[in-house]
DNA sequence: TTTCAATGGTTACAAATGAAACCAGTTTGG
DNA sequence: CCAAACTGGTTTCATTTGTAACCATTGAAA
């Protein structure tokens, strides 16, 4: 028999939302205020620091964004001259994007600023809390991909 | 040496917030669907379901949500006339929050689904995975109450 | 008391977001 | 071939959010 009361502080959807807007928002201080980034800037910026080129499919793939937020995320990043756009040979409606010389310096700027962060957050925990979490949210990550919880349709972002 | 890039899919910060968002987004059927709520309004359906009454300072205190966020929730929820508010006797600035019997009403066919998403979601790991999740969320939790990670100052919501 | 800082809560405004419509281009099937 | 369906990406519009300013009230200090 069900209580009649759910406990918000120990739901764990909650608890996790909680969670990682609070890491998040932490985070974000070092792409907003060094550069006045926004996450969805951010992770642009990421994915094609580490990828060299991406289209802006990929790139809404690998960083889970929605293609309006790549597409705004692209086009701030070229006006600030940090990405160009090239056109595909064989299909003309890709681009591939890359960094520009100004937007991989930032991009080398930021990755042992987010690297510390990450470094300075799991430093917190013990051995034991830090293989709980990565774990925890490695396993939780695996089954999401496969079928999302009472629904029967996939959740596609891009 | 720090190697020059960074792996996005292995970033906590990402990982975690991917895996709350989508968490979030798959729940949120369960009041979105239903009743076309918002997560704040969800929120302080919850904080008042479970505690009767409170003060909208204590539901931005309890669910993390920014004041402007619970304001505008209670104040949406009124016009359904999901609560009600009534005057404090000492402090006229201090409004007490009360769900009606319809807010209660929808209160309470929710409990038991947010239950058995939860439950759902817990179902699809193992015994290990679980205690891994669970403990390494309450031990990050306990961790970022404390202090900010590379900041000195603490993130108030409120 | 009167003034001044703090607090509970709302509002105004700007920025970020999501959904859906849209515009090329491309592919597929007749 | 050619129409229809599809795909990469952008834009429009409505909604949500955050910040800061704000109003009213209270508490503390002088």
């Amino acid at each position: 028999m069900e209580p009649e009361t759910l406990e918000l502080e120990s739901f764990l959807p909650y608890r996790l939302y909680r969670l990682a807007d609070a890491v998040s928002r932490e985070f974000s201080r070092v792409y907003k205020d060094r550069h006045g980034l926004t996450r969805p800037e951010w992770r642009t910026l990421a994915g094609l620091g580490q990828h060299g080129t991406m289209t802006a499919t990929e790139l809404g793939e690998q960083s889970a964004m929605h293609k309006t937020k790549v597409s705004r995320a692209v086009a701030e990043l070229e006006r600030r001259r940090w990405l160009v756009r090239t056109a595909d040979e064989n299909d003309r409606r890709v681009e591939h994007l890359t960094l520009t010389k100004a937007g991989l310096a930032a991009y080398r700027e930021m990755v042992p600023l987010a690297k510390a962060f990450e470094r300075e957050l799991l430093a917190r925990l013990s051995a034991e809390e830090r293989t709980a979490i990565i774990s925890g949210v490695a396993a939780l990550e695996a089954r999401l991909g496969q079928a999302e919880v009472g629904a029967n349709h996939i959740e596609r972002k891009n």
